[in-house]
RNA sequence: GGCGACGUAGCCAAGCGGUAAGGCAGAAGUCUGCAAAACUUCUAUGCACCAGUUCAAAUCUGGUCGUCGCCUCCA
């Protein structure tokens, strides 16, 4: 039995899917006007885990990402002088038209998900195609009498929705009091946000710009997931993913919106990523200390062992990213990857083991962490004392053709959600009869030198057997 | 100022009222150097601090201190 963290009730909840067997899944995706960096991918890693253990589960899983391809202003106010439209920002900057801009971004993006073996989703929606659906949208919201229009856009009145500010546990009179945010003299509240901007003041030569009922101009930013997550998962989602950052306003704004146009729950479990930090401060972009996939697979470190890190760190405790995690990671994967390759080594002989019990109760324990809110801990806890047990078997030289089929099947299963460990058997390195002849010498010549203790020399030739591709190890 | 999360060994981390899982690092050993793998054993009378509730508290309550996040674009 599933239970996930819901982060708009903050309590476990028991999972249960809309539809009998089925799950939707919409993730908040990246905007596309700079290269995304290993926290925006620590997030698309929880939406990849939470896919993989739900078809582990035997789910059948959409997954839906979109990709903001708009640029959105960073500020909904005239009044601020900080508000830039990112994409043109970036345009500008690289010379580059906006829409070249967004599908350069959009395609080192969907690289990168590839290097990270992130699943592939049902479709990457991009907002630029969807601004019929979002006009229809504010048509709907229009119907119900909750938008107004002013001179510079068309706006969400949430004193019109009671909930507002549910999920990050703000109430609207708490959001008034604390309010940084300047005030644009036409709107009625602050926290009004916009759902059609037009292209007056600073906005009027906006590149990117459609033709809608209240003038040419461009949809708000929180209207896209609405109006997507709509046309390709229905009214009501299973489950809705993003950064913790995406709370408020966007994810407030989301069920606000769509609530009320549809008249329905907009979502029964809402998950957030904690923020990765780099000591003690969140990596992001507007802080400017981050790490791309490619800056630290430049460093040596592989994809893999980024994958690893994010994927077993739980999601809602702040990961302190730095080399240790990742050398760590990789000495784990390598620990599994040599414990496949003892298994597909084994010698298999006709007898009874206990093969069968060890991974019925390590998978018993793997699945009760995992169903506990992806607890990866108790999860891995249970992998490793199961490849001790199986360790010992293999030792006491009792397996049988089934049991090494078995421990086998079992390690690719999980693989399934891990997607880190390797099943092709290394074979020794196959060597010409010179080549064999000049390894045996070297190795006599080593010897000889072992037994003279002249160990300088010993390892001065092991080194070059390491070299030629002979691994040596030493037993009395 | 408002809202929220967290503080367990050198490091990462589980635990959700019954007496501290697991991993990394470290130590000793199986083993005549060193390195690698595996295995065995060891490594927190204590869970930020102070009170309280309880037969029993890392776990519940109140307070204190500290760290971080959100409240403006960010996963």
């Amino acid at each position: 039995m599933l239970q996930i963290y819901n982060s708009l009730t903050k309590k476990k909840e028991v999972f249960k899917s809309v539809e009998e067997g089925k799950v939707s899944i919409y993730t908040c995706g990246p905007t596309v006007y700079s290269s995304s960096h290993v926290g925006n991918f620590s997030a698309f890693l929880m939406a990849d885990l939470l896919v993989r253990y739900l078809k582990y589960k035997g789910f059948e899983v959409k997954w839906i990402m979109n990709i903001t391809d708009v640029g959105h202003l960073t500020d909904d106010n005239e009044l601020s002088d900080s508000g830039e439209d990112k994409m043109e920002a970036a345009s500008k900057k690289e010379n580059k038209t906006v829409w070249e801009i967004a599908r350069h971004y959009e395609d080192l993006f969907m690289k990168d998900l590839k290097t990270l073996k992130i699943l592939p989703a049902f479709k990457y929606p991009r907002a630029t195609e969807h601004i019929e659906e979002m006009i229809d949208m504010i048509k709907l919201l229009d119907e119900k009498g909750v938008i107004y229009e002013t001179s510079d856009g068309v706006y969400f009145d949430i004193s019109k929705f009671k909930d507002y500010g549910k999920l990050s546990g703000n109430s609207l009179e708490a959001l008034q009091a604390g309010a940084r945010v300047e005030v644009n003299e036409d709107k009625k509240s602050p926290f009004d946000f916009a759902l059609w901007k037009k292209l007056t003041g600073k906005n009027e030569d906006h590149i990117m710009k459609w033709d809608s009922p209240w003038g040419t101009g461009f949809p708000g930013w929180h209207l896209e997931c609405s109006a997507m997550s709509k046309k390709y998962l229905g009214e009501t989602l299973d489950f809705h993913t993003g950064g913790e950052d995406n709370k408020f306003p966007h994810h407030e704004s989301e069920i606000a919106q769509s609530e009320t146009a549809n008249g329905k729950k907009f979502v029964n479990y809402w998950m957030h990523k904690s923020h990765i930090v780099l000591n003690d401060e969140k990596m992001s972009k507007s802080l400017g200390n981050f790490f791309t996939v490619q800056d630290v697979m430049n460093k040596g470190f592989s994809a893999d062992s980024i994958r690893f890190t994010f994927i077993t760190a739980h999601y809602r405790s702040k990961l302190n990213f730095n080399e240790d995690q990742l050398n760590e990671s990789q000495k784990t994967i390598d620990k599994f990857n040599d414990f496949i390759q003892t298994v597909l080594k084994v010698n298999t002989s006709d007898c009874e083991d206990e093969t069968a019990s060890i991974i019925k109760s390590a998978k018993q324990q793997f699945e009760k962490g995992m169903d506990d809110d992806l607890n990866m801990s108790v999860a891995l806890a249970s992998l490793f004392g199961f490849m001790k047990s199986i360790r010992k078997n293999i030792e006491s030289g009792n397996v049988s053709k089934e049991s090494k089929t078995a421990v086998l099947d079992f390690m690719k299963e999980l693989n399934s959600i891990f997607e880190v460990f390797d099943f092709d058997e290394k074979k020794e390195k196959e060597f010409s009869k010179d080549e064999q002849d000049v390894i045996n010498k070297l190795i006599e010549k080593r010897n000889k030198f072992r037994a003279e203790k002249n160990w300088a020399e010993a390892d001065k030739i092991r080194e070059e057997l390491i070299r030629m591709g002979v691994n040596i190890a030493d037993k009395k």
